[in-house]
DNA sequence: TTGTAAGCGTTATCAA
DNA sequence: TTGATAACGCTTACAA
């Protein structure tokens, strides 16, 4: 039907331009002082006029730089992870490379999957989102021999470059503002703790800051996400435990969050009026739901960017130590979280 | 530092199993009958034992055949993109291949960028996710020769398989769903028409369907996302020109609706209550927001998987005409669209 | 300043 | 059944 015209080839536009390859070669990789004005001119007409655009397989299989980046997502619905996608995307346009994104979907074998085809494409580096990742998806991912970043989370014994949030410090501000405001019945509520450095750091920040209060209760559980039922038990049993204080939930992410939101609609209880409610990650629906949600805003996008820059170094051959890179979240200070009564 | 041990190559297995790269080869392209069990046995092993993986790159420059498919996406932000780079992204997993990905940004230059880029990579289709894409990017793409499946949108005067939403039937469904509940001032808000065939479509069936109840004012109006005020203001007007009226808007997409709601809430109108709210696309808090918002539910996930399947089947070879393939939505009722008072 | 030729890791052709 | 050997389109010594 429509057979379209084989890709011109660099022989093709040596031939069109009446020179050798090597030169065609030389332009395309702007070495171009060492043409003479004339040639460059002619390899110039010849690319426009077959238009022809280098083949990266066959760069990539040559020089062994492909410009790929592969990138690992556990859950690409997840609203932070797309934030960051953006960002990542971003950085790759400004420094000319492409991204190759897999989707876990969480299942481990998946990962294991992506983790070879990325490696058949030469990728030169991964990016791994961790954000939303089993444990068990993370562990496995220390075979990979690329330059690679972690985004969010770190993997328990396993060097290698991070970027994410100031947990600590974001769990600080977050708590302290609502024992301002007089909350003094606090429960954090994350996905279970097991090693992830992230949950752990915002549960630590947020029970040491809980102390410094006198007289305020501050607990924490672990909930699982697709299980609603029991989020909904675990908020309504810790709300009947403290009758006459002000109770507030700390909810780990955004993801999270949601579900709280959900489970206390199905309670009727009324977020900044019966309860307070304080949210990590921002929702872009967080001010139109009832008084609106207060939530820690992560500067997800630049994270993602710094990322990408991360692993790009890495590639150049930056070989300094493996460090953390931490951004500072932002309190988005709503009506869930003003003073009750 | 950590150097990596440099890929074992075909020519590696096959010094390894002693034989030659042919045979190797074939076990790698499963033609396995020519082989002899001996044979078979030591490639087996030799490739176990060197961890090898063919190179894709080396692949694709052979064969051409890349196995990679691009994905053009306007906004990687916009919810309903997302999920249907989920549906997509499963299918390319069910059917051996990889993504690459590109967010436009919905920049016009920088959709050519791509689209070369694309090509340099020797994707073997494309598939272009227009949600939310600006026409002008959209008009520019059929300079593409590739095997290529539009999602959600057609362009005008250019004949290739579209995947989307059956926007006539979807349209009269939510329309007729608030004349049947008493709206008679009816709003009908989308992006500039222009000649996306999505808006029309929904606007047309919305027209026609509110024109069979006799009595009922039906309206349309265009906005721009970027300018809340303009929307705050076109809401305002329309609100103040019928008193005593039912009045409901019905937001021809997701992100829209985003910002009626917002619109609404500066505007002090509580949906459900003061004024009639429904907008196409679902979306994850539509059940948190005041009363609820009804939304029109696009199955999403479907739409991208099946987009895929799209194009393999031309990359297969598969000429039958040019066709679309469009999906019922579904209403979901929420108090947003309840009988007013 | 220009060009020739070898080779990257595959697959395809052909002969053994 | 098996295996040399020549491409695929590019970069890079090395010559000229």
């Amino acid at each position: 039907m429509k057979t379209r015209p084989p890709r011109a080839t660099i022989s093709d536009v040596a031939r069109t331009a009446k020179t050798g390859k090597t030169s065609v070669s030389r332009y395309l990789n702007g070495e171009v002082h060492l043409l003479s004005p004339d040639l460059k001119t002619r390899i110039e007409q010849a690319i426009d006029e077959l238009n022809y655009r280098p083949s990266q397989m066959a760069r990539g299989l040559k020089r062994g730089r492909t410009r790929l980046i592969g990138l690992i997502i556990a859950d690409i619905t997840n609203p932070y992870s797309v934030d960051v996608l953006s960002g990542i995307e971003a950085a790759c346009r400004a420094q000319g490379f492409t991204l190759l994104m897999c989707n876990t979907n969480n299942e481990v074998d998946l990962e294991q999957h992506y983790l070879q085809l990325l490696s058949s494409y030469q990728v030169e580096g991964i990016v791994v989102n961790a954000v939303g990742m089993h444990e068990a998806v993370l562990n496995r991912l220390q075979q990979s021999m690329l330059p690679m970043v972690l985004i969010d989370r770190r993997i328990p014994d396993f060097a290698c470059d991070m970027v994410g949030l100031n947990n600590q410090e974001a769990a600080c501000i977050a708590t302290q503002h609502l024992l301002d405001n007089g909350y003094d019945a606090l429960l954090f509520l994350s996905e279970p703790l097991g090693s992830v450095n992230t949950r752990r750091e915002r549960l630590r920040a947020f029970l040491e800051t809980a102390s410094t209060t006198p007289g305020v209760i501050a607990e924490n559980a672990e909930v699982v996400l697709q299980q609603p039922e029991q989020l909904t038990q675990t908020l309504q049993t810790f709300y009947q435990r403290h009758p006459g204080k002000h109770i507030a939930i700390v909810a780990a992410n955004g993801a999270l969050t949601l579900q709280v939101a959900r489970a206390l609609q199905r309670l009727a209880l009324v977020w900044g009026k019966d309860i307070g409610l304080l949210g990590f990650d921002e929702l872009e629906w967080a001010a139109l739901a009832g008084v609106g949600i207060t939530t820690l805003r992560q500067p997800t996008w630049q994270i993602g960017y710094a990322a990408l820059e991360q692993v790009i170094a890495r590639i150049e051959g930056n070989s300094e130590p493996v460090h953390d890179r931490v951004f500072s979240g932002e309190l988005i200070v709503r009506g869930s979280s003003q003073p009750l009564r």
